[in-house]
DNA sequence: CGCGAGCTTGACGTTGTTCAACTAGAGTGG
DNA sequence: CCACTCTAGTTGAACAACGTCAAGCTCGCG
């Protein structure tokens, strides 16, 4: 796969936003004259905290994490493809303040950030569309920085097995995309801890592991530890 | 005060939103008839977390917070005049996932959620206004989840001094308008490591309290402390 | 076959919470 | 006016939760 596609007919794009339809023919044009599609390897970054914001960023294959990195790494999201990647950051700071790696081989959809407002502004259903994406993401990060600070690490692991199951793999059993450290910094713990629990569930029978893939045996009771705290 | 003030002129109110103004006259007054201004005395729930959404909330006067229940409070943000209260709960679910109440007596706007939108909507420029306040506020709340994970106790408190003295009160001396209880949860902690730390700064001159009062003596101390978790 | 990254487990130390006792001040009723 | 009570704040000691450190394992790859 080459490192810079081709720009693809955004119209006609098997992977294209399911919102883009509500803007005129020439709009998706003008957008698609204004993207550059990358290619990124497993691994490579595609966004680094501190760097400036000129782009719009569209996963349209693969699977990113989003991360605030210090002193350890807080992964914040794993957005997969069809979903932009954080644009309210188009509306704020012009500096990034988080990181984007790749988890697998991804294809990347890069539109000029003032070409995309622009487009956006000009049509406010579309921007109605980015509002609630927006929001979404919004939302979604007040549920994570509640179960963060009221669970225990249990509960947090128990959090994120049911998320990945549910939301990602839509499946109770998958083979597990991140490593232990990044399942780790998913959950806010040491990777030791994430380990040790994933163990213990192991040995009660909740779940099965056999490296990185995962099989949940029991996911009510799963429920319930996240519950529980 | 009466608890229900009657409908102001919005065009010439002195605590209107400041991007009001981008609206077409017809568009403020319609918001006008559609907004019932409720004050709230100190202690007040504004919003339950749990139940429906279905106003835009306004503070023309006063101060709330905004926090997650459960089996503890995490403060999420304060939110004084001239803001509105998490706009994205418009764009999201039908549901509060959280609650806010009244720090000290308060003006709240409450206006039809429906006519909101569909007034934001119909002005690109006033919409773009929403988006940038939600944008700011996940741009805050990564902050926020940041600090609170990578950092220990005594980190976080300096933090929270540290924002009320510069966002909230402008200033190195405050009558403190939280409770050390609402500081912890603010700052993630028990109540008593609030104190503890409070007494301990207290101790090394780095602040001086007296009750509600305080009076940060090294701001430039309690910046290296926050940075040096 | 040997190397290294990722994984696993145990022992131990640190951090932060819980529990309990106590103080100060504000509001209440006899 | 004084006892009473209630809430907020304060401090110390015991304990639990979690992180750190160290050692060893496993599996894929050169």
């Amino acid at each position: 796969m080459p490192r810079v596609t081709a720009p693809l007919n955004c119209q006609t794009c098997p992977y294209k936003w399911k919102y883009m339809d509500i803007l005129e023919e020439d709009s998706i044009t003008g957008i698609q004259n204004n993207c550059t599609i990358i290619n990124f390897k497993k691994g490579e970054t595609i966004v680094k905290q501190g760097t400036n914001v000129t782009h719009a960023l569209y996963v349209a294959k693969g699977m990113v994490k989003l991360y605030i990195e210090g002193s350890k790494n807080i992964i914040l999201k794993i957005i997969s493809n069809g979903n932009y990647i954080d644009l309210q950051t188009l509306y704020t700071d012009k500096r990034y303040n988080y990181s984007v790696s790749a988890l697998e081989n991804s294809m990347i959809c890069m539109v000029n950030s003032d070409y995309f407002i622009k487009t956006a502004e000009s049509k406010p259903g579309f921007l109605v569309e980015v509002t609630k994406s927006i929001s979404n993401s919004l939302r979604d990060v007040y549920d994570k920085i509640s179960d963060l600070e009221s669970k225990q690490i249990r509960g947090r692991l128990a959090d994120s097995l049911i998320y990945f199951a549910e939301n990602i793999y839509k499946s109770n059993t998958f083979d597990f995309i991140l490593t232990r450290k990044e399942l780790a910094e998913f959950s806010n713990m040491t990777m030791e801890n994430a380990v040790r629990i994933l163990s213990e569930f192991k040995k009660d029978g909740i779940i099965d592991t056999n490296g990185r893939e995962i099989n949940i045996l029991q996911p009510e009771l799963l429920k319930r530890i996240s519950e529980n705290s």
